[in-house]
DNA sequence: CTCGACAATGTGACCGTGCACATTCCGAGT
DNA sequence: ACTCGGAATGTGCACGGTCACATTGTCGAG
């Protein structure tokens, strides 16, 4: 007879049940507290699954209760520090709920790559899904692919049926031009993200609006990639015209390339031109100068967009989270008021 | 009678089989490609599935064959450039490989939490892990849970029986080391990383050895935290004595700190210190000035990571790669000649 | 014409867990 | 003593695939 677990296949309940001296239901029922276990039976059972080092087969589990407790990410630009602190927040926060993370990566926001990425997931049977691509195409793709389980945006417009969860980019972008207006500039440009993107677009909408509030003449924003290569290049071009005293960059990295090229072409930031940028990554508070920005908080973004997305999986009201996120301008030395000859 | 797939659950293989006519298994073996079926019927199958939205469900898959196609990966501070970087690649190269990935993020290194973090991925009956956690507190915690499945590290030492891959950390650091030393400084301090990550004692050792085999006589390196943050205040710290013409920093965001610290103070770099890096992030072209650092190539580990463990979890001889990758200096402004009076 | 080999397909059991529905046990109420 | 009811536990099947083992069909060799 068989008298140990040497079968090569893990222990199951009947395994424990077998060596408890009970039915592979009671074990169930200790598994998932079942009100009416006695404690002298539920003891018992617990410690031969201990003996047994038992562990809940999950793919048994999902295939009975047909749900996988599995929630899918889907990601651009996984490599830059805003999404990655939302990515591992939202990480965290599912693991602490008891639900596991999948991720796939966009490579690049065609069609057919984005369709792979949510048929991946799909294929996981994950419950929810978490957007974090912030091309407005994607979210046109994902509109077509008429998925039927709930899904959480980040970074995204919400004018389609899903749940947006975003830092109110457009307030921040207000934020960092009003702070260049009241220094004293009037002569502002603005180092905008991709076109397609959803955030640069609101970030320069915030920039327009604010501009337009305070009545200060604009010219038209400069559109980026986001890389301080870019703004290393778009500043020296910049340069050759000089009509300007400040420039509002859409993100921190723009801002470095930016301030690479002002000074390395003999002038100084804040002294002859302003840099304002966007995100606060973490470097640069030490940046030379230490720039201003504007901070968004990307862990609770992270946290947030979990929490709606589990309270939409399991039906429940929606929670009292607002939907928008402040962010907060952070002042430091890459801004000041223009030199007046 | 059920004429629809109207109950609620998703089709099976079996309203597969009845829709086109034939028997379950036959419809499973369209699935599996198996030889002996004719194309009629693969067609006839494949045209049902098609009208039902047929997706396979990955449970029933992995209860049956007790495998899950799953990989975990362990991983802490993935929010900064070079793990997240690895992880992108590894999600890539394992999708591409039919493998889901599930990761899971460490918040701090003691032992329950590596438990914890250990238990979540078992649970979901992995079938290999990664561990991205360069303390060596971690492998030796994991060392003691004795795991049965396949394991490789990125950035550790391999002393344990896990298959260990890594940019080859020690001849990086040689390479800087020999950059300044090359350049005629003999003034050189070294800042490191903490003192139980295995990158941040590589990377000294390698300082060390450079050194010695140039016979420059060395002073004791600097601990650190990696953030620029502790940069700027060792430079501080530093500049009260003024020893020494050239600092190796072990990251590029320390490096950072550096720089801010001694501009700050009046002094320029390079002329007056030299500074160099460690990981070329993407930024680093773009500090002021630009800064010499020390390239290691993360999406290739990555990739050879996962080459690594699928191998090993399906048993095939190790492929031929090489264990160790080789980084590259990369030499931009800020490194120089010491000045002589 | 028969037989065998192989291609093409079908049948039933099984993987590990949870659910619906028994069944047994035991004490309280009458 | 007898019924009743709820607590504690057991029985068998279902979930959606795959596997081992039939079963049938087809065709060429003897």
């Amino acid at each position: 007879m068989t008298t140990d677990t040497s079968k090569g296949r893990a222990p199951s309940i009947r395994d424990v049940a077998r060596l408890a001296g009970v039915s592979h239901q009671t074990v169930s029922r200790v598994l998932n507290d079942h009100p009416s276990i006695r404690d002298s039976t539920k003891a018992r059972v617990q410690q031969v699954m201990d003996e047994l080092q038992y562990r809940p087969n999950r793919a048994a589990r999902a295939l009975v209760k047909g749900r996988s407790r599995t929630i899918g990410v889907i990601s651009a630009s996984s490599t830059q520090y805003g999404p990655a602190s939302s990515i591992a927040a939202i990480q965290d926060a599912s693991r602490a709920a008891g639900y596991y993370v999948n991720t796939a990566n966009l490579t690049s926001v065609d069609p057919a790559s984005i369709e792979a990425a949510v048929e991946h997931l799909l294929d996981q049977a994950v419950e929810g899904m978490v957007v974090m691509a912030p091309q407005s195409r994607v979210f046109d793709t994902l509109a077509e692919m008429s998925l039927d389980i709930p899904l959480v945006t980040l970074q995204s417009t919400g004018v389609h049926r899903e749940r947006a969860l975003s830092v109110d980019q457009i307030a921040g972008a207000r934020l960092a031009t009003r702070h260049l207006i009241e220094l004293g500039h009037r002569d502002i440009y603005h180092l905008a993200g991709p076109q397609d993107w959803i955030e640069a677009e609101a970030r320069m909408r915030g920039f327009l609006e604010e501009m337009g509030a305070q009545d200060v003449p604009t010219t038209a924003p400069i559109l980026g990639d986001w890389t301080a290569n870019f703004g290393y290049h778009a500043g020296r071009e910049l340069l050759r015209v000089r009509d300007f005293t400040a420039i509002f960059s859409s993100n921190d990295q723009m801002a470095l390339g930016l301030v690479h090229a002002i000074t390395e072409s003999g002038l100084r930031v804040p002294q002859d031109v302003s840099v304002i940028g966007f995100d606060d990554v973490p470097e640069a508070a030490h940046f030379w100068p230490p720039l201003t920005t504007v901070r968004q908080d990307f862990p609770e973004l992270g946290r947030r967009c979990i929490a709606l997305l589990l309270a939409e999986i399991n039906g429940e009201p929606s929670s009292g989270y607002s939907r928008s996120l402040q962010p907060e301008l952070v002042v430091r030395a890459s801004t000041a008021p223009p030199f007046r000859p």
